[in-house]
DNA sequence: CCCTGGGATGACAACGTTGTCAACGAGTTT
DNA sequence: AAACTCGTTGACAACGTTGTCATCCCAGGG
């Protein structure tokens, strides 16, 4: 920037002030400016401007996996939301591992960001305490914070699995089982209270062999559905917890040649294809990634934190029951 | 810092010292220090740092799409290496053009990155050159850049296509079609070329009415079907050039109720439990995404550009044919 | 005893930008 | 003609860190 200003020959601030756009300055001067720059290739160097300004024009994003689809489609609505407000976004996955978010939340902290969206992995973020004092803004998105109080943008997890068991009870089912990811996860918990209190509504006593908690995988599943089918009274229908487990699930009632009506929790791609169709409650990924990202700008913009600050919200995003085959199959 | 400085009754360079984990530092001061960092909560600044040392341990990722399966996988590997090496990842979308992609590309360069990952959009790159010059890596991934030389991680897109094909006249077809994305695309060029090749080598004669070339739509993708099914020597094999285009025709063929041999290029989930088993040329993204990602970093660790530096690399993933059924019905 | 070497520590400038304030000139009012 | 306003321009400090260099002190050798 010195270079251009020494050959335009105006003075430093005179091309700080082109650059940024500012009203008042000569148009003579403003072109000869321009066209320093072009010929130098200036350009502005973002670390300096943020040093002098404390602002970084950038926030975090730090979900569990940024290859899921699920996590992938958040990210690219935050990221398109941040593109309306000039900002890029650091993205980064925490492979579901408290020391892992915890590194990267600080180092995006360390890199200034204007705010953060997380998702979170551990069950502690108070280390975020006094980031958040010193004014940067968290929003929690699919599962609350563990000992803090923050923005949080939540899917209707428990409406959207009650919602599941009543599909599958007006097909007449009355044996309905259902497998979740491990119990300390948050939206696995809601899963089950809305599958618990759907029977419940039903009049229909809670079993537990019909029920499963378990981290997905091609064994849990295995034993998840010997467990289901095995008793004497075999569940005819089942609503699985997230759209792994419901993957794993297809694949062992293919290799069992097996049916049994289903409901997968979250969509999956190409459900539409199976036959029969995956009937699914499905989230909404993009709205939940949209949703942080418009309250984290709306807590950006309003400045200091601290007790004149609106009170963190909580945001609940409503699911939707996409019946596509396999969850109208009748009772026998 | 200079609060830290003050608390633990030393110099700032002192403190710089220590948070930088030098070696030439007293125990008990350090230990003063530290206790101070703790006490005040300090995090160094990355803009202050970033802008002495003209170096912001942060790369640029910028793809087509971040929710793209393909893409999204492709990222988590560009992260995971990245971490390896202490650095962020900034990820942005193109959306497919060229406008934006430079945009993105010019403000990475603003905010410093030490090197550049792009997934081209359009077909010129110049405006990169003088960022190259000034010092900055690019490496592209999936498809060459336009007008410049630069490193290119690619996959094996003709020899899988090839791959494809002959798997296809090894059960017996012969009138085999091809549906691809739009020829100006880089990958959907060589696919047709390994289309083309193949049939060659097997001495059939290439056919127009059995190729179609546009971006993937459901009214593109009927409109395709009817002109391989419709006329008086039907195709009865197809090899579909990308995995959007693989979906539609699914949905398509579904819709028709009609069989056809298929071989897709890019694996899509779930395609194991699909009826038939979806047939497919796998891509590697995650090797690519690692590729590119080490490259870079030799790159950055290289240091100065110019005729010092090594010539700019070209890398082909190879891919994979996994049969699944749907490759393997026969011609009838 | 002085001198040398080396480890520990600090003073200071510099990175590139922008906010603040002062200066200047031209036009307008009193 | 003096005073005043307003738009334009520039000088300068400051953001927080680190590289460079100087200083200091202590141990060990001559």
């Amino acid at each position: 920037m010195k270079d251009v200003a020494a050959a335009a020959g105006v003075s430093l601030k005179t091309v700080s002030r082109v650059v940024n756009g500012e009203s008042n300055v000569n148009d003579d001067l403003r072109s000869a400016v321009l066209e320093s720059i072009a010929q130098l290739g200036f350009r502005r160097n973002a670390s300096a401007r943020e040093l002098r300004q404390g602002r970084s024009g950038t926030i975090g994003l730090l979900l569990e996996d940024v290859a899921d689809p699920f996590y992938s489609i958040l990210s690219r609505a935050v990221e398109d939301v941040a593109r309306e407000h000039g900002t890029m976004v650091f993205a980064g996955s925490s492979a579901e591992d408290a020391d892992r978010e915890r590194d990267l939340a600080l180092a995006f902290c360390e890199r200034r960001v204007d705010g953060l969206i997380i998702v979170p992995a551990g069950s502690s973020h108070s280390y975020l305490l006094p980031e958040m004092q010193a004014g940067i803004p968290v929003v929690f998105v699919d599962r609350p914070p563990g000992d803090i109080e923050a923005d949080v943008i939540l899917t209707d997890n428990r409406g959207g699995s009650r919602r599941g068991v009543e599909h599958l009870l007006a097909h007449g089912h009355r044996r309905i089982g259902f497998i979740g990811d491990a119990p300390e996860i948050y939206t696995a918990g809601e899963r089950l209270r809305g599958y618990r209190e759907a029977l419940e509504s039903a009049g229909i006593a809670f079993a537990d062999e019909l029920v499963t908690q378990a981290p997905p995988s091609a064994a849990s599943t295995a034993e998840a559905l010997d467990r289901l089918l095995g008793g004497p009274s075999p569940a005819t229908a089942l609503l699985c917890g997230n759209s792994r487990t419901t993957v794993s699930v297809l694949r062992e009632l293919a290799r069992r040649s097996t049916r049994l009506a289903l409901v997968g929790f979250d969509d999956v791609e190409l459900g539409d294809l199976l036959q029969p169709g995956l009937t699914v409650v499905a989230q909404d990924p993009g709205a939940m990634g949209a949703a942080a990202a418009r309250l984290l700008f709306q807590r950006i913009a309003g400045g200091s934190p601290g007790p004149t600050a609106a009170p963190p919200q909580t945001v609940t995003i409503g699911t939707r029951l996409i019946p596509r085959g396999s969850g109208e199959l009748a009772a026998p």
